[in-house]
DNA sequence: TCCCAGCCTTGATCTGGATCAATGCAGCCT
DNA sequence: AGGCTGCATTGATCCAGATCAAGGCTGGGA
């Protein structure tokens, strides 16, 4: 399973319960890891410490300074923009990753509120070892760069999702994507409730709800949680998945090809 | 002077002209890799060429897989998302940066179109010498990732800017950004056309030029091309400057706290 | 001097999607 | 049973900002 855009969010307590009992076998089991030296994973693990978070928790808001760099190891978490009351949904973190690593690096006080959807395992390291061991560890730091660089790679392509396509189209691709990931023969399913699908397309339920109904036209219909293509051809017509845009953006190392040096 | 937002575009020809004549020189001039250690540069700039390339040319195409790191040493570029025949932009990219150091990094094709808005000097560095070296130097490593981490945060500052804030007040806090930014006395002035300020602020150059006219009952003013305010007051009160959107985000090393191990 | 190309402004109109407001429909608790 | 809470649909309306369409102003070139 990848960790790129779409994963069905997974029942944590299967997924996490036994095996992640410490911080440190958190660490050595996160993939894009796998290269550090366990010497250092030692060090992180100990100034960590693995945190189960319930729904609905704040882990962090809009301009406090970081103190912990956070690894998100089960469940979700949302980042919100946030002025006054008005929050606006930026971005939605699955696992394995970390919650922006930017504001941690920067020293910098984060941009964005931080809040648990569905029940966190959250590796929790403090930022200043954090910090130490990424400029003391070359393998570490060459990882969190990799991350970084995907995340914003992620960012850029929400941003061309919402400006470059209309409403119905979000809608459409976002369907053909779930239908297209599925293995052939089983239906795709909504991952999320619809009211959060619609969050990540960028727009409210009520006009995601009414674009469903428009997109039947289309050849593209939900049926509970469902996704049913009537239509393949009217639905590849309408809506033409970019790998630019749709493509799932995976958190992988950042090896050098060729000789080593 | 500060590589953060807002900056006035310095014509490139005083700037650079002289001093960066080699690769060598504009590498170990970049302030951001002061951290590195002149034998990586050597073998950069042994990867390396130093090209000046005039507005208007369009440096890479999206879906293209990244074939040199790009250093912006002066001048400027914009970054858009292309679809068909629409464009939209992303970004402007400002002296001295990288160009979506990201792709390079994870090997990936870019997401967006590359086009020089004022004439570029730029520094380019073999892909694989470039990945090769992040590999090796870890003050190299570091620097990047400081980099993008900072690119990561401007994006996301745009993307609260664009979505939190009406026309209205992304106008009026631009220019009473710029007023606070001047020297006490001196008058701010537009750094860009209007068009390109559009732009960059999310909006057709009408509703930018329609918006100018309505801020007037605001304390707010542009005469010519500099920005005057009548009723600073007035203009406090209807656009407050927030840190977490309008703050700079410059460049700045990683450095460690306290004691080095 | 005229002409033309780039900018900017101004006006009229359109529209995608948000907002406000009801209603339906589970599941769940007591 | 009832009643509550949370989600989803559906309809009516609204509105910020885009789009389309004319001008106006400036500077430059022959």
């Amino acid at each position: 399973m990848s960790h790129g855009g779409l994963q069905p969010f997974v029942s944590p307590s299967h997924q996490a319960d036994n095996r992640l009992l410490s911080p440190r076998v958190a660490l050595r089991e996160t993939p894009w890891l796998t290269a550090v030296a366990d010497k250092t994973l030692d060090v992180l693990a100990g100034h960590a410490v693995l945190h189960r978070i319930p729904a609905g928790s704040m882990l962090f808001e809009q301009a406090e300074t970081p103190t912990f760099a956070q690894i998100l190891v089960a469940g979700s978490v949302e980042l919100l923009g946030v002025r006054g009351n008005d929050e606006t949904r930026i971005e939605r973190v699955y696992p394995i990753d970390m919650l922006l690593p930017a504001a941690v690096l920067t020293r910098q006080p984060y941009l964005l509120r931080a809040r648990v959807l569905d029940e966190a395992h959250l590796l929790m390291i403090q930022a200043e070892a954090f910090l130490h061991a990424v400029a003391q560890d070359h393998a570490l730091c060459l990882a969190v760069l990799a991350c970084q660089a995907v995340q914003f790679r992620r960012q850029v392509k929400q941003a061309k999702n919402v400006r470059l396509r209309s409403a119905e189209e979000r809608v459409g691709c976002y369907l053909l994507r779930l239908h297209e990931g599925a293995p052939p023969g089983v239906p795709a399913r909504l991952p999320l409730n619809k009211r959060q699908i619609a969050a990540e397309l960028g727009m409210t339920r009520e006009t995601f709800s009414r674009t469903l109904g428009a997109i039947a036209r289309r050849g593209l219909r939900i049926d509970g949680d469902i996704v049913i293509v009537d239509d393949p051809v009217a639905a590849h017509t309408g809506f033409s998945l970019d790998p630019l845009i749709d493509g799932a953006e995976p958190i992988q190392p950042l090896a050098t090809k060729g000789t080593e040096g």
